[in-house]
DNA sequence: GCTACGAGCGCC
DNA sequence: AAAGGGCGCTCGTAGC
């Protein structure tokens, strides 16, 4: 199959532009024009100018490439009749590009893998311009030459490096861009409930602080502390929800001065209704919304959300009798199955250690924070009978499980302890429980220093590769010893070429080859669910969504996703689906 | 006016 | 020697 190269340039300003209005509505607002493509291919001639004149003919049934495809192939939906020609198949160098550690940019990536300066300056200097407005100068020409380079910039990525990209990435990433096009059914009169009832609660807040009567920034500490000074009152350092010096301030002074709570409730309240009428104004004629979501957007692999809507970091929970979540809904006559991994991560650590005792037990069906509890004689007693009859020591399996395995010492642990497991614990006792998980987890401990030892070996500006059980390596960059952030010098790498330095040590390491390891497990999920003809509508590290017919059961869906992969042979996977009309935790 | 960064907080 | 990690978004502030 032939391959050509295909990018096109539209009209942006401050307010018609991607982020702002998401893509589907960006490419369809009357104001914009998309006014130039460019296109490149092996035997073609190179072209640059209006969408109408292009070639298309000529590409037609080709694999089209484009740095950044969600974009490019958006516009090729919008453009419709006007473009007579489709893909047979296409590719996101863009992807690729993040796939390979390298920035998802096109000039970060050009610079790192094709080793070619590039620069979007031409672009930005179209910012608020309308094509007609430069059109026939010496700059319009400087434009076709850069949007011309952009898409040999981007041919040569794909030609040089689409092999390095194993085929079930490749097909995640197209997934990844087809999911998010597909998007969500809102449920439009719940959304309009929820603004109305978050913008109240904005309202009230403003209301208790006497600032913001004079115009004053509602979440401005120093308006804040100058207003506890003038009251003749401390204040605290930090206004966050976890600070103890913060807690005591609120439990001495909350109720003569109700301000840190009333720029908390402002703070939430605000973000739930940004989120909310973003949510809106990307609704679809037919009801429906597309969202963004970044194919390998972390390091580890996992994907991440992108553009204003983040459909992974959506409340659990309603706030303010507001639930974002359950303005997710199923088209009509569809309904959701939603699916989740069981405890992913930590029978993964297990499995990489070396635990088997521990999943094996699992296996026999304890769950995991009792197996845990039994491996390390903290307990013995019948399958899933420990929340019941010991909640106390059940939680604190569990935190340790999830808290303790990435190497969380007292300070951290006790932190962790309180605001995610609600058990009070000081430092000591903290520091204790932290010895005795260590004590009794030597495969843990040793897999730590194992990948921390390896680690440090490359130093001097070293590369260092830790092959996980599946098809992916994760790539440490440019090892050194320096302080970043801390007085002791500790030892840094880049996770994404010519990034920033990060420190890293054995817990981290860990912990990052159990997120990716994770994330591959997820990975054949979701690829395996499709091709069951269970289409996702979205997926959360370790939790899927399915919009199906009503004949598909929760169960046949937990099917699909409790298969171990052969590369992790003896691992239990297992999951767990409940139906609904709606998105819920 | 734009960008960068920290605080704070949402998720797994 | 000791160290949980991975993200994105909003707002406010500082610096160019």
């Amino acid at each position: 199959m032939r391959t050509a190269a295909i990018d096109f340039e539209s009209y942006y300003d401050g307010e018609l532009n991607i982020k702002e209005m998401g893509q589907w509505h960006y490419l369809r607002d009357p104001r914009g024009e998309i006014y130039m493509v460019s296109i490149v291919g092996e035997g073609l001639e190179p072209y640059c100018g209006p969408v109408k004149n292009a070639p298309w003919d000529r590409i037609n049934g080709w694999r089209w490439v484009a740095h950044n495809y969600s974009f490019d192939g958006e516009c090729v939906a919008a453009l419709g009749d006007r473009i007579k020609a489709r893909p047979a198949e296409y590719f996101c160098t863009a992807n690729l590009a993040a796939f390979l550690g390298s920035p998802r940019d096109l000039e970060g990536a050009s610079h790192h893998l094709l080793n070619k300066e590039i620069s979007k300056d031409p672009r930005k200097k179209m910012k608020g311009q309308k094509w007609s407005e430069v059109e026939n100068t010496e700059f319009a020409c400087e434009m076709q030459r850069y949007a011309l380079d952009d898409s040999y910039s981007c041919l040569e990525l794909y030609d040089k490096y689409q092999d390095k990209m194993p085929e079930i990435e490749k097909a995640l990433s197209r997934h990844t861009i087809q999911m998010a096009w597909r998007g969500f059914a809102v449920d439009r009169d719940r959304v309009d409930e929820g603004i109305r009832k978050l913008g109240q609660i904005k309202w009230e807040s403003e209301q208790k602080l006497p600032w913001f009567e004079d115009g004053g920034v509602v979440l401005s500490v120093k308006n804040f502390r100058s207003e506890c000074v003038k009251a003749g009152i401390p204040y605290p350092e930090s206004l966050s929800e976890d600070s103890e010096e913060c807690a005591a301030w609120e439990e001495k002074y909350g109720n003569q001065v109700p301000w840190v709570g009333a720029m908390r409730d402002w703070r939430k309240s605000n973000s739930y209704l940004v989120k909310m009428k973003v949510l809106r104004s990307r609704i679809r004629p037919d009801g429906t919304v597309a969202y963004g979501l970044k194919y390998f957007g972390a390091h580890t692999g996992r994907f991440s959300g992108d553009s204003r809507l983040n459909v992974q970091n959506l409340p659990r929970e309603p706030h303010y009798g507001v639930d974002l979540r359950s303005c997710i809904v199923p088209r009509p006559g569809k309904k959701f199955i939603i699916c989740d991994l069981s405890q992913i991560e930590p029978r993964v650590l297990a499995w990489l250690c070396g635990n088997h005792g521990l999943l094996d037990a699992v296996r026999e069906g304890y769950a995991i924070y009792e197996a845990f509890a039994i491996t390390a004689n903290l307990w013995k007693g019948e399958k899933g009978t420990l929340k019941k009859s010991n909640p106390k020591l059940y939680h604190l399996a569990k935190a340790m499980v999830l808290g303790l395995g990435y190497g969380a010492g007292a300070k951290k642990f006790s932190y962790l302890a309180k605001t995610s497991y609600g058990i009070d614990m000081d430092e000591t006792e903290a520091s204790r429980v932290v010895t005795m998980y260590r004590s009794k987890n030597p495969k843990v401990v040793g897999f730590w220093r194992q990948l921390e030892t390896a680690f440090r070996q490359s130093k001097d500006d070293g590369v260092y590769e830790i092959q996980l059980p599946s098809w992916r390596t994760l790539r440490y960059r440019n090892i050194r010893t320096q302080n970043i952030g801390r007085e002791k010098p500790g030892y840094t790498a880049q996770v994404v070429m010519g990034a920033p330095h990060i420190n890293f040590y054995g817990g981290i390491l860990c912990n990052n080859t159990v997120q990716a390891t994770a994330r591959d497990v997820m990975a054949e999920c979701i690829l395996r669910l499709e091709k069951a003809g269970l289409p996702l509508v979205l997926h959360v590290h370790d939790e899927a969504v399915v919009e199906v017919d009503a004949d598909v059961t929760p169960k046949d869906v937990e099917q699909l996703m409790s298969v171990t992969p052969d590369w992790l042979e003896g691992c239990p996977v297992a999951a767990e689906a409940v139906e609904a009309d709606k998105y819920v935790k």
